[in-house]
DNA sequence: ATCAGTTACGCTTGGCGTAATGATC
DNA sequence: GATCATTACGCCAAGCGTAACTGAT
């Protein structure tokens, strides 16, 4: 199971085909077929079928582990090489969306990424720090992904509200329980709201469907959605503005600081 | 970074020579020095030093990662060739020490080992399922490390009690704070009671410093160490039997279940 | 002088590309 | 017959072992 063949099978998983995934690889055809051919040999087991070029079971199975693995193998090299070279005198900060907040944004060059690509970043050291946000219990961590092991910090816990439009029944409560919710009309916003995967989570059931999907990261927008009865949306409280919001019991939203540990990193710059 | 290079590399570090892990691999020492070699030309440093051979801060760097790399490769194997073959008719169960429960035992066949190997074991498939034990607060999961993605299920939860000699002045309170005890005299006893590790990441402390160490399965005997006060130790309350005994607040003793997610296990016989 | 890691060197094998073959729509 | 995967084959390089070498104790 060389990680060649294994970056191989995934890309040829996600192409759907020998031949693209070759050329997106550099290799020819005949050298990827050789890849999953020996793969398959290794393990005992067809892990694609052909025509038209779809994972097995046994494949699927195969992609669930070969991706953190390829992951991984990435930030070890990335955390090697930065501890050989001098540490740059700019940081680079990755930010998820929600993450936004106007005092650590200033004084850092920094890129707004998809939270896992935040998450990613930093593991790979593309990004020296990473702020990702997320819904958790007060002071509890976020249930990051433990690509490599990595340094959290929590930086802000705000409320977290549930936008209803202006005549929604429940739009008065004081406070409501999330599970309440999942039967609900949702609109999943991945890039400028709480994704709705996050909900299932954090609450166990697998409710929270979406009525609509909003792929954009413009807030403002999102929330006049919201606010029009599309569908329901979680933010923390500071980024809802005078629009009919209830807070949420026993959950809040967290911003974490993650940094590979002693990188160099030590104190975070105030101003 | 060949798995086989990172292999031969912690072997190195664990013998700390080269001829050593040369032998246990079944190399000779050229094939292990150019092993080492060629990680160290990839990576662009020195990973361990010679005579002795130790380790350099980039190669424990390094090790960090490669035990979770090499440990997620099996269990990617151990996972695709368990699908191919035919389901085993036999069960086996690992268990870590205090996960021991008399109605779920009398089933199976089942090995007592401890709490890494047992969730190690379940990963790479020499075990069909697993019941660890840990501290949590109540109705949260235990904080497994994730070598891949395993299906758990809580199967108990028990208060956490912490034993007390008979003249100890908090033994007769109610209940009491863990972190209260943070400064106290501690018996380290990993196989036989909660190991001192967990509660320290349990309270987020570094207190729980062991006075004694105790490397034995025996729960009896390590009751009546404690209770001659050479120092505290934390149990399940139903494995303590009449001694002075105090519930911590906000904890619980969780046992739970783990599989490989859908690998044809999908109920427990129940007798 | 001995022990332990490194380097040199030859051999085998693995792995890639080119090109021919085979299968599927 | 066009498209895409597989097989055949030749070539190069990676990787192992044997054995000579180097440095440290």
């Amino acid at each position: 199971m060389d990680p060649h063949l294994l970056r191989t099978f995934v890309a040829v998983a996600r192409c759907g085909s020998f031949s693209r995934a070759a050329s997106e690889l550099g290799y020819t055809q005949s050298a990827v077929s050789q890849h999953i051919a020996a793969l398959e040999a290794d393990l005992g087991t067809s892990l694609v079928n052909r025509r038209p070029v779809v994972p097995t079971p046994e494949g699927q199975r195969l992609l669930e582990h070969a991706g953190p693995i390829l992951l991984r193998l990435d930030a070890a090299r990335a955390e090697i090489t930065k501890m050989v070279q001098a540490p740059p005198d700019r940081l680079v900060v990755g930010l998820s969306p929600l993450a936004f907040m106007a005092d650590i944004v200033a004084a850092n060059h920094v890129r707004v990424l998809p939270r896992a690509e935040v998450v990613t970043g930093v593991a790979q050291g593309t990004l020296d720090l990473g702020l990702v946000d997320g819904i958790a219990a007060p002071s509890d961590p976020l249930n990051l992904p433990d690509v490599a092991p990595m340094a959290t910090v929590g930086v802000a816990e705000r409320p977290l509200v549930v936008v209803f439009p202006h005549d929604h029944p429940l739009a008065r409560r004081k406070r409501i329980n999330l599970a309440d919710l999942a039967d609900a009309q949702w609109i999943d916003a991945p890039e400028s709201a709480i994704p709705l995967a996050q909900l299932r989570s954090a609450s166990g059931t697998d409710g929270f469907r979406a009525a609509l999907r909003y792929e954009g990261t413009h807030v403002p927008g999102l929330l006049q959605m919201a606010a029009a009865g599309h569908g329901l949306i979680l933010l923390p409280q500071p980024m809802v503005d005078g629009l009919p919001a209830v807070p949420i019991t026993r959950l809040v939203h967290r911003v974490e600081l993650i940094s590979i540990p002693s990188s160099g990193v030590s104190t975070i710059p105030t101003h």
